[in-house]
DNA sequence: GGATATTATCATAACCTTGTGACAATAAGC
DNA sequence: GCTTATTGTCACAAGGTTATGATAATATCC
């Protein structure tokens, strides 16, 4: 469904989220918290800074902060700045083209379930789950 | 959401099931007006032999052939064979254990939509899909 | 200005999925 | 039995994603 690396984008931001207003988080805090491997977690959060979505500051007193507020952030957002550009839509039975004109057999009810699940990235925020019951 | 060995699985099943009853169908025809990969599919249908949903029979007058009436075969069938076995289910945020007990925040929301899925691939038999229109 | 702490970047390795080419195994037809 | 048509299998290549280690760039602190 997601990527590792959306996976991760989306761990962060909750994190980054939870300390939003706090000032800055190191990489190496925020990898060690999260278990996102650190350089890794670096070109992630690089990414998000090239695109306005989290502050990042080099240096001595450096590190990294979500811009915005959480609550105006989607989940989607996130996510769409990891999505391999080349497959925007792929029909479920890997039909060729696959439209409401021409559609495969499953398509009315496989579109369906594709506009929940977008419908859920699009309106969820990255305030909205971040509230999570720690594990025992 | 399904990879490409999924994909190709499906729609080879689905090409059979129009058939279903009138023989089996060579790999080279089926790999041709299929789009698959000839020997690609060959390892997919072999796969799909070995686990008793299709059919295949070697030499002369051979090729492949479901071995039960499409409408008895889910789409979830099919695809459980391709499932990369280590990854049972993972939490959309990445958590290491996600449970109704200690949840994410995204987990019951989530869970919705995973079983509307789950229940799609469930519930749809190849027939359900085997009609399809044909592209312009 | 030098030491230090931090992110940014680069090269590359490891790994998995997908795809290919060659050949082995097997069944049919003559 | 030989030829031929077919699936099965093996080795490996190509390509993408994920991960790592080393180093560069940059800001702070003294």
């Amino acid at each position: 469904m997601l990527s590792r690396t959306q996976e991760y984008a989306l761990r962060a931001a909750v994190f980054l989220g939870r300390s939003y207003g706090e000032g800055p988080l190191r990489t190496s805090e925020l990898a060690k918290r999260t278990g996102i491997p650190r350089n890794y977690l670096s070109k992630i959060l690089h990414q998000m800074a090239r695109q306005g979505l989290v502050a990042s500051e080099r240096g001595r007193r450096g590190g990294v902060a979500l811009s915005r507020d959480p609550t105006s952030i989607t989940l989607d957002q996130v996510t769409a700045l990891f999505q391999p550009a080349h497959e925007p839509k792929r029909c479920v039975l890997g039909r060729p083209e696959c439209s409401d004109e021409y559609p495969c057999g499953a398509h009315e009810s496989w579109k369906k379930i594709k506009e929940q699940t977008e419908a859920f990235f699009e309106t969820t925020s990255i305030a909205d789950v971040m509230a999570e019951t720690p594990l025992p």
